[in-house]
DNA sequence: AATATTCCCAACCGCCCCAAT
DNA sequence: AATTGGGGCGGTTGGGAATAT
């Protein structure tokens, strides 16, 4: 059952990849672009295998990776999405460009869930402490809402930022960035073979219905003008009058709030009213939606408000 | 200062999908 | 139709760093 794994084979290194490994890497996609990973331990000499070298590249050598310091607008919008999607990191990966799935995981697995945990019994403990006195349905677990599991863990009562890199692969990255730039968009991002973000978003919804969970919203934002266009539609300040409050998200709310309380006090309750995930939320689970994907990309805060489509 | 414990994240592992044959 | 193998994904782990005792 089954093959042997790639890596098993005699002579192919593991462990930490060193800064001598990074510029071979780096130098080889640099030439070649990235992709066909077979081929690259062969020609280029490294003793690792071809999987190792592709999760060397997209977890940390690609350039445009964002590391360290998740924004309380990140921590919102990967908290919201994890109770959309699910694990799918890949697909969350894919509304945080500057994020790979993996950090995204890291963080998820040792700070958000910790603190989704600790909201959840703050929040119970205190509708228990209401109850004797009160009627109202606790805030949590409420199969009507969100969605948010029951097993998803506690949180620390302050945020602590991520440690800051200085690595050697960062610098590596900032040089390749010139390169990326210059180069064909189809060489930026390894899967520019993928569908169009219009078919991903239907096969997400289908893909849904199947129980499959690949791939679903791995190529809504696959070229780097749809990345950014999508990226400035997240900027929350600028287009937050356009959203209707999301309803029915106690966490994700308690969550921005409370990283917000330590950004920046003051703008909290703004912040909240002008969150605007519900876009997501509708997009992601509206069928009817996903044949405007591309036309979304382009719309202007003005041009939203007045979408009927919302 | 030394040791123990906890935290964090880069990297690995195993499974799955799917295109090629 | 069945097999093969490359690539992608999510889960897990090992080791170094940070913190506590």
């Amino acid at each position: 059952m089954g093959r042997p794994p790639c890596c098993d084979k005699v002579g192919i290194k593991k462990g930490p990849w060193t800064p001598e490994e990074d510029i071979i890497l780096v130098s080889y996609i640099q030439e070649h672009g990235p992709g066909n990973w077979r081929s690259v331990p062969t020609n280029t000499g490294l003793m690792r295998c071809s999987k190792s070298c592709r999760l060397r590249w997209t977890n940390y050598l690609r350039p445009g990776i964002k590391r360290g310091n998740f924004t309380p607008h990140e921590e919102g919008m990967i908290v919201h999405l994890q109770s959309l999607l699910g694990n799918r990191w890949a697909a969350i990966a894919s509304y945080l460009p500057q994020r790979t799935d993996n950090d995204i995981k890291n963080y998820w697995n040792t700070h958000l869930k910790k603190k989704i945990k600790k909201l959840q019994t703050d929040a119970q403990d205190s509708y228990y402490n209401m109850a004797s006195s009160d009627t109202i349905s606790p805030p949590f677990n409420d199969p009507t809402s969100k969605g948010y599991s029951s097993t998803e863990a506690p949180l620390p009562s302050s945020f602590h930022s991520s440690s800051l890199y200085a690595s050697s692969a960062e610098n590596i990255s900032r040089l390749l960035e010139g390169w990326m730039r210059s180069s064909s968009p189809n060489s930026y991002h390894e899967n520019s073979q993928q569908e169009s973000p219009l078919i991903a978003a239907n096969n997400y919804s289908s893909s849904q219905e199947n129980g499959d969970d690949q791939g679903a919203g791995c190529a809504l934002i696959n070229n780097q003008c749809g990345r950014e266009q999508l990226e400035s539609l997240l900027v929350f300040e600028n287009i937050g009058a356009c959203w209707e409050k999301p309803v029915g998200e106690p966490l994700a709310d308690q969550l921005i709030a409370a990283a917000d309380h330590e950004h920046n006090q003051g703008e909290v309750k703004q912040k909240q009213e002008q969150y605007p995930l519900c876009f997501l939320e509708k997009w992601l689970l509206d069928e009817a939606t996903s044949g405007h994907v591309e036309g979304l990309m382009e719309f202007s805060p003005e041009q939203c408000c007045s979408n009927p489509m919302f």
